[in-house]
This record gives structure tokens, C-alpha cells and sequence, in this order.
DNA sequence: GACCTGCTGATTTTT
DNA sequence: TCAGCAGGTC
């Protein structure tokens, strides 16, 4: 094939620049493409990729990474729109977690693991290593789950295995952290489970531990793309070097000044030193800006310049000029919230949509306060990340469930499972369940079987880990030979979740069961679109995505996120809030170069997300920790030049108004149910069916547990309609009539 | 095994 | 300030 595309087909090049047609039509050999914010990268990744399919390249013969499932599927979509979904449904285009447990999930007997293996997200990896420290009896109070998680994951990411670490360990931190990453290790895999960092590193060991692998590899991703380049950890970067080195076809996309994620491993230097990796690459710089004015373009390529570690380019954009950046300056955190909402009323009197609209912080904790006066003034918003619905109590219990069925050896979701109900199979109990299973080398499910082997287990603990056991092998059974939302949603139905909820009746107790309703529901959905999938199919597809993937940015609401969040997204107007010192850049990065610098990159990825209009704020006291605290304006705010900028400052107004804000500030937390606010999916809830609402006083009803009774009071309305049933044998209890499937008689 | 209480410690979090 | 949890009590 020519290096260059002599049979130009015009939907591929239309609409390109120079550079861009130049980055399409670069097909062989290693190419890096310096993307500025905004420069239409993923518009050359998806027409080079269609550009590799004019040429005859077959679609199963390119693999396109990315970091997120959003990117993945916006460059799923483009490239589709180009050759058609036929094509483009064989691409391996996904994320990199996505697509290695694609691949391990083939390979995965090799590496001793079944193909149902599990996905643990953090939460599950920072509770196994919880019950490990508990295990090891470790007292020591600066050994905690989540920091030694963190450790472990950050090891894992340079590629040091816990042998490996144990040799160096030295102080007597190191040694505990070596001991628990020895056991994770073990236990993961005995779990036939692995986490997030293992879809990266065990790809690097399947294709090390068997040449005739990767070669099979090799010649099956003939070219190679990845997004985001800036952000690849060590694994990632080595991964991608086994896989290009035999055709050296890598196309990787990236920004320098746009990686904002050092702390978790991403190595800058990898985009840094690409031509000195392939030595024969091509760069191409992509500099010109299609979102935003000439201000903002201006002022973020000022403030850029202040770091020292970059790749020399310049945005520049044809856009026009465009209003200057507003910068205000208020007294503390509540002026600065009552500004923001001002600043936000403004524009959509100007005509502006309340979804044009963002509003990026630093800190999740920002939020809080602002929420408050967003509620009060009445603004739709929404948040984007915080608590995901994968991540509720609730969700993750159902999950378990189901991972039972495919995974018996996932002592995790074991755990989970068999007391959520209580089951009356206690700490020691569940000890003693751990102690067979270790010891007769089966899994925790087995040693249910075999309870009458377990001498210590007797009574009610002994007979309800013998029905725990029937109850999935029975459902085991069943769904196998049908799986399906109806089997399902029986499974979880008689696990005695859902029934454990009603009982408690509170509204906290309603939101989980509309939450694992609204999965139920979801679940259906799958089955109904995937015919030929398997429940492990669903599970590993759900244990990789996120909550930012299902959110709506269509909705007519302000979004509310952190500026991490906000990356890759763009926004006709941007407001950038609490740009302050000891918290943008953060208190702990002061004195440190690198973090600092990190800090500034992020702040530029701010800025470039605004199209039209970008506003600064910050507050001169601001409460922390309970204490109030005074600073003054972000060196980065000094780092705009005064020609972009207009400045507002303080009225000096003081807002004393407290009540309203402590009644509704914890209502994030609640998952109350607003109009103005949507954080859990309650809009599905909207089509009740009709049924429910026949129901009155005085009405005879058998309910599937409770037996037969008699409706006394009903509550609430729409999907919180409720009944007060006085049943014959179980006395009054509170039932959602949605969920109660109450039967009249 | 379930519930209460008092202590602790608090960035960001693509998967 | 305030959520999460370890450790004590019933």
C-alpha cells in the first residue's frame, strides 16, 4: 500500500485542514498527532481509520483505544457514520480495559482463570484488602484499606509484582504493604477475579508468557490507535510496545498540556519521548482551534507557558474575538455560590440553554454549598460523577448475586451476599465457613453444601447457609438454560433483598428498591437487545462502565463537575469556580514543581473547554474543615493577562441567611428526589403501570410473603404510592404498591 | 448479630 | 463540618 492515498474518497478528506488531511493520510509507520483543546482529534482518528478501510485494510485488522466508554463510543459513532455500521462493528475500537478483558476473557484459561472471571472496581478491591488486613491481624492505625489499595494499584501500574516489592521493602510499612499485596495477589486470582490494574498487567503477561500469542496478536491488530497518549501508565505503554513493535503501524493521539492524571500513574514522559520509542515516526501538530475565541485561546496559551516540561506548539483559532474573561472576586463561599447563580440567570436571559452552562470545581466538596443556592434559586442542574448508581450499596449486592451464579469462586461477592439479608451467618460463622474452604481447598459456596462437615456451624446458621447454597444452585440451574430478565428478577426476588427493604419501609429503604428496580429493568433491556449474551456477557459489559456514560448532557440542566471530569467535554459557556490559593492549585502542591505544573495543565483544560464565554471566580474566606479559612486569588489568575480580562469584585454583602441551607444540604446524600435535580435515574419511573393505582382502602390482597390482609391507608402518589396492609398472620406493613405485586382478591 | 457512640481524617478518580 | 468506621454494649 502507498503511504499515501492516491484514490481519494471525499468524505473521508472533505472538511479538513491541512494537518488533518495530513494525519489521515499518514497510514504506515509511527505517526504522533500533537492534538490541542479543541483541534478535531477525534475527527482524524475516526476518518484515518476510514481512510485504513479505503485502502483495504480489514476492520478487524485495527484496534483503537481509549481511555473513557465515552470517547470510545463517540469514535464508534463517527467512524460508523463514515463506512457504514457493518464495517465499522468489527473495529476492536474500546476502551483499554474493555478490550483487554475482551481478549483475557478468550485467553483466560491459559492464564488459569474461566472466562466468567470477575471485574473488581475499587470499592471490592479495597474490601478484599480490608478482610486481608483483618486476616493478618494487623493493628497498625497507619495501614488503611483504601491508602494501601492505593499503593498496590500505583505498584501494579509501574509493573512491580508483589515478589518483587517484597525484596524491597524496607521500612516496616513497606513490609506490611508487601505481606497484603503478597495475599491480594493470591486471593484475587484464587477468586478467579481480577481488578482493574490486572485487565492491564495480566494482557502484558499473556503476551510475554507465549510468543506464539503475541505474534497472533501482532498480526491481528495490524494498525493501532490510541487517544489520549498523554495519559498511558507504564503498562499501558508497554503493552502498546509489544503489540506495534513486529509493523510499527501506531498512531498515537495526544496533549502534553492536557495530562492531568501523574497521580494515577500516567506517564507524560511517554508522549514526551514517542520519537525517540519509534525513531522513524512522523509528527504532525493539530493547532488549530475550533471551539473557543481568540480570548480564551489566548489567555490559556498564557497561562500554559508557565510550565516548564512541554511540546512546543501554539493554539490558534479563526474563531472571532469574543468576550473577555470575567473574573470575580467574592467575599466567601456563599457570595461566591450566589454569583455563580447570578452569572448563570444572566445568560439565559441573554438566550443561553441551561444545559450550555458548566460549572467546574476542584473538589467534590465544592459542590455542596452550591447546590444549596442553585436549589434555592432554582436553577436546573446536574451533577456529573460523584456517587455512582453502580457503586450503591443496594447495586452492588444485586451484582453479587449474580456474580454467584457465574463466578462461585468470588469469595467477595460471597461475602456480600450471604448477609444482605441478615441471615443469621455472623462474623464467626462466616470465619469458620473460610477455615473449610481453605482447608478442603473449595470454594465458600461448597462449604455451604458440606455444612454438616462443619461442626462449629450448627442451628439456624448451619440451615440457612444450606438454603443460601440451594437457592443459587437452584438458580444456577435455571439460568442457564434461561437467562432473561423474568428469571432474574425471580432470582433477586427470592434472595429476600428486596422484601428486607420493604420491611425497613423507610425512604431511604424505597430509593434502593427503586434503584435496584430500576436494574432489574435494565438488566431486561440487555437481554432483550442481546439475545445470544450470557449473564457474565452483562456482568463484565456493566463492571466497566460508569455513571458519566448514562448521563443525559442533552437535558436542559447546568452541569456540575470537577474539572478532571470535565476533560473532553466543551461547553458554550464555562465557569470556573474557587480558583483560589491552597486550593487551585491545592495546598499540598505548593512546593512541588511537577505538581504544580499538573495543577496548571488542569486549569488550561478548564479554560479550553469554554466555547463563548468563560467566568473565574473565587472567594477571599471560604469554609474548610468546619473552620473558616482566608486566602487570596489563584497565582493562576495572574497568570491571564489583563487584556483578556475584565474584573468584578465583591459587593461586600453579607448572606446570613443559614437555615435554608442546612435543611437541603444533605440532600445529595439522601438521593432525594427534585425537580430540580436528577442524581438517581427516577425518570423511568414516570410510566407506572395503571394497576397499581386501583388499589383502595378496605381492599383484600395476598401478597407473595405475606399472605392474605387487608389494605388500611394508602400514601404517596405516583411511583411512591404506598399501602398500609394489615395482614392475617404478619401484622401492618408498609408496601410500595409498585414494586409489592399485590394481587386483589 | 444488631445497634449505638465517639473518633478520625478529609484531592482529583477515565476503568 | 460530617461521613465512615472501629469498638463497645445489649
Amino acid at each position: 500500500m502507498n503511504n499515501t492515498n492516491s484514490n481519494k474518497n471525499s468524505d473521508i478528506f472533505n472538511g479538513l485542514n491541512k494537518n488533518q488531511c495530513l494525519a489521515v493520510e499518514s497510514l504506515n509507520g509511527p505517526l504522533l498527532i500533537i492534538a490541542g483543546a479543541g483541534s478535531g482529534k477525534t475527527k482524524v482518528l475516526s476518518h484515518r481509520i476510514a481512510n485504513l478501510i479505503d485502502n483495504s485494510v480489514l476492520p478487524h485488522n485495527i484496534l483503537a483505544l481509549t481511555f473513557t466508554n465515552k470517547a470510545a463510543k463517540e469514535l464508534r459513532n463517527r467512524i460508523a457514520q463514515l463506512i457504514g455500521y457493518e464495517k465499522a462493528k468489527y473495529i476492536w475500537a474500546g476502551t483499554f480495559h474493555s478490550i483487554f478483558a475482551r481478549i483475557l476473557r478468550s485467553e483466560a484459561e491459559s492464564m488459569g482463570y474461566t472466562s466468567a472471571f470477575s471485574i473488581y472496581d475499587t470499592d471490592d478491591s479495597s474490601a478484599q484488602i480490608k478482610q486481608i488486613i483483618k486476616s493478618l491481624n494487623i493493628s497498625d492505625k497507619s495501614i488503611n484499606a483504601t491508602n494501601v489499595r492505593n499503593k498496590i494499584s500505583s505498584l501494579k501500574n509501574k509493573l512491580i509484582s508483589a515478589k518483587e516489592f517484597t525484596s524491597k521493602a524496607e521500612t516496616i510499612e513497606e513490609k506490611y504493604i508487601s505481606k497484603i499485596y503478597n495475599e491480594y495477589e493470591y486471593i484475587v486470582k484464587n477468586n478467579n477475579a481480577m481488578d482493574f490494574d490486572d485487565l492491564l498487567l495480566n494482557i502484558i503477561y499473556l503476551l510475554r508468557q507465549d510468543k506464539g500469542i503475541l505474534e497472533k496478536y501482532q498480526k491481528l491488530f495490524r494498525y493501532i490507535l490510541i487517544d489520549e497518549y498523554q495519559d498511558t501508565n507504564k503498562a499501558q505503554y508497554i503493552t502498546i510496545q509489544l503489540l506495534a513493535k513486529a509493523h510499527q503501524n501506531i498512531c498515537v493521539v495526544g496533549d502534553d498540556a492536557q495530562s492531568i492524571y501523574r497521580w494515577r500513574g500516567a506517564e507524560i514522559s511517554n508522549i514526551l519521548n514517542f520519537n525517540k520509542d519509534y525513531p522513524y515516526s512522523k509528527i504532525i501538530k493539530l493547532e488549530q482551534n475550533y471551539r473557543s475565541t481568540k480570548t480564551i485561546i489566548e489567555a490559556a496559551h498564557h497561562i500554559i507557558l508557565n510550565n516548564h516540561h512541554q511540546l512546543a506548539k501554539k493554539l490558534w483559532t479563526e474563531n472571532p474575538q469574543g468576550d473577555k474573561i470575567i473574573i470575580h472576586q467574592c467575599a466567601d463561599d456563599r457570595e461566591e455560590s450566589f454569583k455563580i447563580t447570578s452569572i448563570i440567570q444572566d445568560e439565559v436571559r441573554r438566550g443561553m440553554n441551561y444545559n450550555d452552562i458548566a460549572v467546574l470545581y476542584r473538589t467534590n466538596a465544592q459542590s455542596l454549598s452550591l447546590e444549596n443556592t442553585l436549589r434555592m434559586q432554582k436553577i436546573p442542574y446536574d451533577i456529573i460523577g460523584g456517587i455512582s448508581f453502580y457503586k450503591r450499596k443496594e447495586i452492588k449486592d444485586v451484582l453479587s448475586y449474580l456474580t454467584l451464579l457465574v463466578n462461585d469462586k468470588d469469595s467477595e461477592a460471597f461475602r456480600r451476599a450471604i448477609n444482605e439479608p441478615p441471615r443469621g451467618i455472623g462474623l464467626t460463622s462466616l470465619r469458620n465457613l473460610q477455615l473449610y474452604s481453605e482447608f478442603n481447598n473449595t470454594t465458600l459456596l461448597d462449604a455451604c453444601k458440606n455444612i454438616e462437615h462443619i461442626p462449629e456451624i450448627k442451628g439456624k446458621a448451619a440451615n440457612s447457609a444450606l438454603e443460601f447454597y440451594k437457592m443459587i444452585s437452584e438458580y444456577k440451574t435455571i439460568i442457564q438454560e434461561n437467562c432473561n430478565g423474568d428469571t432474574i428478577s425471580d432470582y433477586i426476588n427470592a434472595t429476600g433483598i428486596i422484601q428486607m427493604y420493604e420491611e425497613i419501609a423507610s425512604d431511604d429503604a424505597y430509593d434502593r428498591i427503586r434503584n435496584i428496580e430500576q436494574l432489574l429493568i435494565d438488566i431486561d433491556n440487555y437481554f432483550d437487545e442481546n439475545e445470544l449474551s450470557t449473564l457474565d456477557d452483562y456482568l463484565q459489559q456493566i463492571s466497566l462502565i460508569t455513571d458519566i456514560d448514562n448521563k443525559d448532557l442533552d437535558d436542559n440542566k447546568t452541569s456540575l463537575m470537577t474539572l478532571h471530569t470535565a476533560k473532553g467535554l466543551e461547553f458554550p459557556v464555562v465557569i470556573i469556580v474557587g480558583v483560589e490559593k491552597g486550593l487551585f492549585p491545592l495546598e499540598r502542591t505548593r512546593l512541588n514543581q511537577e505538581e504544580e505544573e499538573e495543577e496548571r495543565r488542569l486549569f488550561y483544560v478548564g479554560v479550553t473547554r469554554a466555547k463563548e464565554k468563560l467566568y473565574i471566580t473565587y472567594a477571599l474566606r471560604r469554609a474548610k474543615f468546619g473552620e473558616i479559612s482566608n486566602q487570596g486569588p489563584s497565582k493562576f489568575v495572574s497568570e491571564i493577562p489583563k487584556e483578556y480580562t475584565n474584573r468584578a469584585f465583591s459587593t461586600g454583602m453579607s448572606f446570613t441567611d443559614t437555615e435554608s441551607k442546612k435543611s437541603i444540604s444533605r440532600a445529595k446524600y439522601d438521593n432525594n428526589v427534585n425537580e430540580y435535580s436528577q442524581i438517581a435515574p427516577d425518570d423511568n419511573y414516570s410510566q407506572i403501570p395503571n394497576k397499581i393505582n386501583s388499589f383502595k382502602v378496605g381492599d383484600k390482597v395476598r401478597h407473595q410473603n405475606f399472605g392474605k390482609g387487608k389494605i388500611i391507608q394508602i400514601s404517596g402518589y405516583g411511583s411512591q404510592l404506598k399501602a398500609n396492609v394489615s395482614f392475617e398472620n404478619v401484622g401492618v406493613k408498609v408496601l410500595m404498591l409498585q414494586f409489592a405485586k399485590l394481587e386483589k382478591l
